[in-house]
DNA sequence: GCACTAACCTATTCACATT
DNA sequence: AATGTGAATAGGTTAGTGC
């Protein structure tokens, strides 16, 4: 019970969300719903959220942590069913995944994103306050904002990872350096104030 | 301290619209 | 068909909470 928003006054680098304590007949639901579904699609998690109170990222994650803890180690597998024998090896029982629809693609606007990218390339890690207020901003929901972070991110890297590829191996070697030495959070390093180059294609 | 677990991360894949 | 990108996933880490 330490927390609130104000405890830490920060750039928003890493300041979480409050941890969620779920009651037991939340619990209880939560459970009873993971073991017919452990892979609900959204309708389920939104439907769940309802019933429980809380928001449909709740559920999303508590689902993540679940099949984490329990082991689960196998996509439930694209709804194609019967087709994908190719790699087919184990799956674990074939038999509740005739997978739900997903969330709907969600589309932003010219504007949204470009606020979005100018809050990314300020920080690329917004912390929930952060999230919350751009989120608040632009009209869509704090889970969005979140995965196109998570998103973002990921392109980044993956942009790094061919750049480097692309490199002489002497400007590798220089670059891999400069990676190793401004290392930030999570072993990368993100355009801290101006974004680089190539912004864009992605 | 330690166990448990929500929150969060990266990497990868899926899915669908656009080019 | 290739590309771009939001959504979902596995698997890992961080950190709050209760004992």
């Amino acid at each position: 019970m330490a927390e609130d928003t104000s405890s830490h006054e920060m750039v928003g680098t890493s300041h979480r969300r409050r941890r969620t304590k779920f009651t037991e007949d939340q619990l209880k639901i939560l459970i009873n719903t993971f073991n017919q579904k452990p892979y609900p699609g959204y309708a389920t998690k939104q439907k769940l959220a309802l019933e429980i109170s809380t928001e449909e990222s709740r559920i999303q994650i508590w689902f993540q942590n679940r099949r984490a803890r329990c082991g689960f180690q196998k996509r439930p597998g694209p709804e194609t069913s019967e087709s994908s024998q190719s790699h087919g090896q184990d799956q674990p029982d074939r038999k509740f995944q005739s997978r739900e629809a997903r969330r709907c693609r969600t589309v932003y606007s010219a504007s949204q994103l470009c606020t979005l990218i100018e809050a990314f390339m300020k920080n690329p890690y917004p912390g929930i306050d952060y999230r919350e207020r751009l989120a608040k901003e632009i009209g869509i929901p704090e889970s969005r904002v979140q995965i196109w972070f998570q998103n973002r991110r990921s392109r980044f890297h993956l942009q790094r990872k061919r750049e480097l590829v692309s490199l002489e191996p002497e400007d590798q070697g220089k670059l891999e350096g400069l990676q190793g030495a401004e290392d930030t959070q999570n072993g990368t390093d993100f355009p801290s104030d101006s974004h680089s180059s190539r912004a864009r294609t992605w």
